[in-house]
DNA sequence: AGCACGCCGACT
DNA sequence: GTCGGCGTGCTC
């Protein structure tokens, strides 16, 4: 028989069968069932609803009745998602290896994300009340009572239902309706003060609960997040206090209110330099041609770029093309967003995970209604949803938060390459240190290439002072502070001036060990040793999230002397707090900006100079301009190099390349203070000098002697599970196969695999963690049979995940 | 992931 | 003879 079908992906679909399924459209949906549309459909034996969307339609299509059914209902009344991002969607899908609803989440904003929710009422028609039990009978009467109630509450009311909802509804006693329900709640964050003090008194309380009162008390008001961060406790302790009539709880809004921005368009005239104009020129021409291209524009640290975007954004804003900014991280790139905020006024439209839910909502609409016309964010804004996109920049392209670590593990360079092909519009990669892959692209002619040499009104480099740190233990400072760095803070103390030190990511742990017996704190859901945290006196652990209190002895051999080791920011901090009393340290790290936006108001205190010394890990390296800053100091440049991933040589370049930068911008008296275990090393010498192509000729010879990325691409198989002999099972499962296809019917396919092996940190929150390394190309073929191996391995209790191109393969 | 089908043991 | 345990396989 013939009739108009749909091709419908599932929500909530993994392995091998998220893949699409044939829906017949009855006649009342035709109108309206277009691809882009999401429907709700019986799915499974069972007729389960789920959520679907539409990828397309077909009229008039020969189908076998009794296999196809039909779609319950379409959920919009127009396409949510259009013909491109449908594309982008398989794109995704085939490419990396995630769920279409995946992809879709990226691409719709949350606000505008359904979750089917069950309502249900009682049967009018239903009379036979001895066909139920007990516990049935009492479910029966209060949904008769209540009217429709959905499923959440009913089960929040009865705890143990089990499936007693189900066999009413079988009994016909009760009616279900699922209701897509539009979740536009805004993340909100509980907070906790004092109901009643004169209860705690009277009140018996365990000591868990007295010492939280007391805290409470101690604040004033306080986020429950802060709580546990302090105590430890879990939220059923204050759950409790709340219960006792103790405290009260209050829902805080998390984010700051919405900006608002003015309706300007204050074009000031932009003087580019001869070198600039050229760039610019070049990528215009690119802009125009058409043709869908990628370009890089490789400047170094100082010389512009941002002049060059403007103008370029300016000729794609004339063109009437929307426009996608995109950063590495919005609180450390505030100027970015500032100058195109002044300068766009209203047509800008920010996305950034530190957004409301409004918020996200509000600006996905001004782009839909064509009231924005350019987007600026983070890794998310490269879904803008343009129908016209003309132009995407990706500002210090090589930056790891570009990719996305979790499914789906896209980098937002490859979707900004999709979409500027779809568009035939340009891409613009901008770097002073770019990624080895890109460079070599733009080196071959795949990408074209614009450079700027000269650094802003020829800026000269700081003068860089290298310093060996293993001379300085030999000589007797065991401090982490060199005495020549203690020299270069202390004169820009008395100079009234800045300084900001980086600690690398890797030297940031600070471990609690007893020298007596070795014994060292070690988490127990993860194989990973706790961290110390000097802010709340426990050790934690940065994988999970456990923690318990620092112990005073030994747990082994009851030994007093309990050791902290390594350098963390916390013991830095300590240690600058000795060496310079009077100094107020400002110190920022994951650890220390529990919530966003504190992280912004201490920016912007420390560039009002209340504070004299900034400490953190590499994050403060990024994009920030302080005039009163001259002196970066570096403390152990060497952790990145030691570690074993094939970028790590490339991050350190690119890190000190952006610390010497910096130091650079504030006139000729600008220093940097390097401290290493190697004041040899090459890559510090090059970064000195700010010589990346001297560094990219080195770096891509190891890359092809050793096969990594750009000769391969790299992909990376998982198989995480809480049994550990059925993760390694699974992974070797998957190994096996592969192994076979490769040398039966894909022979054509040449990869190299590593593994299967337990991964560097093995088990994390009590699941085992086993993976492999392929290196391969990842082509249609090399895809079609990963797919064929991973297909039916994915079984229960055991999830595979498959990474393309991961940042970090240790 | 669910859900139903179906094959085998314990019980009326 | 049947109720229900869970192992197996499919999802338009």
């Amino acid at each position: 028989m013939k009739c108009t079908v749909a091709d419908v992906v599932i929500d909530g679909a993994s392995g091998s069968f998220d893949r699409c399924y044939c829906y017949i459209i009855p006649k009342e949906f035709l109108s309206v069932a277009k691809a882009g549309c999401r429907v709700t459909v019986p799915f499974g034996r069972g007729n389960t609803k789920k959520q679907g969307m539409i990828l397309s339609v077909k009229v008039d299509a020969d189908v076998n009745e009794s296999k196809i059914k039909n779609i319950y209902g379409v959920t919009d009344n127009e396409p949510v998602l259009s013909d491109e991002m449908l594309k982008l969607c398989e794109w995704m899908h085939s490419h990396i290896f995630c769920t279409y609803f995946d992809a879709i989440h990226c691409m719709l904003p949350v606000g505008l994300n359904y979750k089917l929710e069950n309502y249900y009422t009682v049967n009018p028609e239903f009379i036979s009340q001895s066909l139920l039990n007990d516990s049935e009978k009492e479910i029966f009467n209060y949904i008769k009572n209540a009217g429709e109630t959905s499923q959440n509450k009913i089960n929040k009311v009865f705890s143990d239902i089990c499936n007693a909802l189900i066999t009413l509804e079988k009994k016909q006693a009760v009616i279900c309706t699922s209701v897509p329900n539009r979740r536009m709640k805004d993340i909100t964050r509980k907070w906790v003060r004092i109901k009643n003090e004169s209860l705690i008194e009277n009140t018996k309380l365990t000591a868990r609960q007295k010492e939280i009162a007391d805290l409470v008390i101690g604040m004033g008001s306080v986020s429950v997040k802060e709580i546990q961060y302090f105590t430890g406790v879990t939220v059923s302790v204050i759950n409790n206090l709340e219960q006792k009539g103790i405290l009260e709880s209050f829902e805080k809004e998390e984010f700051r209110t919405p900006y608002r921005l003015k309706a300007v368009d204050n074009r000031e005239e932009i003087n580019l330099t001869d070198e600039q104009q050229t760039a610019f020129l070049g990528l215009k021409d690119k802009l125009d041609s058409q043709k869908g291209e990628t370009a890089l524009l490789y400047g170094v640290t100082g010389s512009g770029k941002t002049k060059v975007y403007l103008k370029l954004v300016d000729e794609a804003c004339d063109r009437g093309l929307g426009v996608i900014v995109m950063v590495p991280e919005i609180a450390l790139t505030p100027q970015m967003i500032e100058i195109f905020t002044n300068r766009y006024g209203n047509k800008i439209a920010v996305f950034h995970s530190a957004m409301s839910l409004g918020q996200r909502m509000d600006e996905y609409k001004r782009i839909k209604q064509g009231k924005a016309t350019i987007a600026i964010g983070t890794r998310s804004a490269v879904f803008a949803p343009f129908d016209n996109l003309g132009l995407i920049i990706i500002d210090e392209e090589q930056e790891h938060t570009y990719k996305s670590e979790k499914s789906p593990r896209f980098h937002a360079r490859d979707i900004a390459l999709f979409r500027t092909a779809y568009h035939k519009g340009l891409t613009c990669l901008a770097s002073a240190t770019p990624s080895v892959e890109t460079y070599s692209s733009a080196l071959s002619g795949k990408y074209s290439m614009y450079k700027l040499t000269k650094r802003y009104g020829n800026a000269v480099l700081p003068k860089v002072t290298v310093v060996d740190t293993k001379r300085e233990v030999l000589e007797g400072n065991s401090s982490s502070i060199s005495r020549e760095l203690y020299k270069c803070i202390d004169e820009e103390l008395q100079n009234g001036k800045q300084a900001i030190l980086l600690l690398n990511r890797r030297g940031h742990n600070t471990y609690v060990s007893c020298p007596n017996c070795g014994w060292v704190a070690k988490c127990p859901n993860c194989s990973v040793s706790l961290t110390y945290h000097s802010a709340n006196g426990r050790v934690m652990c940065h994988y999970c999230g456990y923690s318990q209190p620092s112990p005073k002895k030994c747990p082994e051999c009851e030994g007093e002397h309990i050791k902290f080791m390594g350098i963390g920011t916390q013991k830095v901090e300590e240690e600058l707090k000795t060496l310079f009393p009077t100094a107020k340290v400002l110190r920022l790290d994951a650890d220390s900006t529990v919530s966003r936006d504190s992280f912004s108001t201490k920016l912007s205190a420390f560039s009002n100079g209340e504070y004299d010394i900034m400490l953190g890990t590499q994050m403060v390296a990024k994009g920030l301009d302080f005039s009163r800053v001259s002196l970066v100091g570096v403390i152990g440049a060497d952790m990145a190099m030691y570690s074993e991933d094939y970028k790590s040589l490339e991050r350190t370049f690119s890190l000190l390349t952006q610390v010497v930068g910096r130091a650079g911008r504030s006139g000729s008296d600008g220093k940097a203070v390097i401290q290493t275990v190697e004041p040899d090393s090459n890559i510090i010498e090059l970064a000195c000098k700010q010589d990346y192509d001297a560094f990219y000729s080195e770096e891509i010879l190891t890359r092809k002697l050793t096969v990594f990325p750009p000769y391969c691409d790299i992909c990376l198989v998982w198989a995480m599970s809480s049994d550990k002999s059925l993760a390694l099972s699974s992974i070797r499962e998957v190994f096996d196969s592969i192994k076979q296809k490769i040398s039966t019917e894909y022979k054509d396919i040449k990869i190299i695999i590593l593994g299967p092996c337990a991964a560097s940190v093995p088990r994390v929150n009590g699941k085992y963690r086993y993976r492999m390394i392929i290196k391969c190309r990842n082509t249609k073929r090399f895809r079609e049979m990963l797919t064929e191996s991973l297909a039916d391995k994915q079984k229960k209790d055991v999830s595979l995940i498959v990474d393309i191109n991961p940042e970090t393969v240790v």
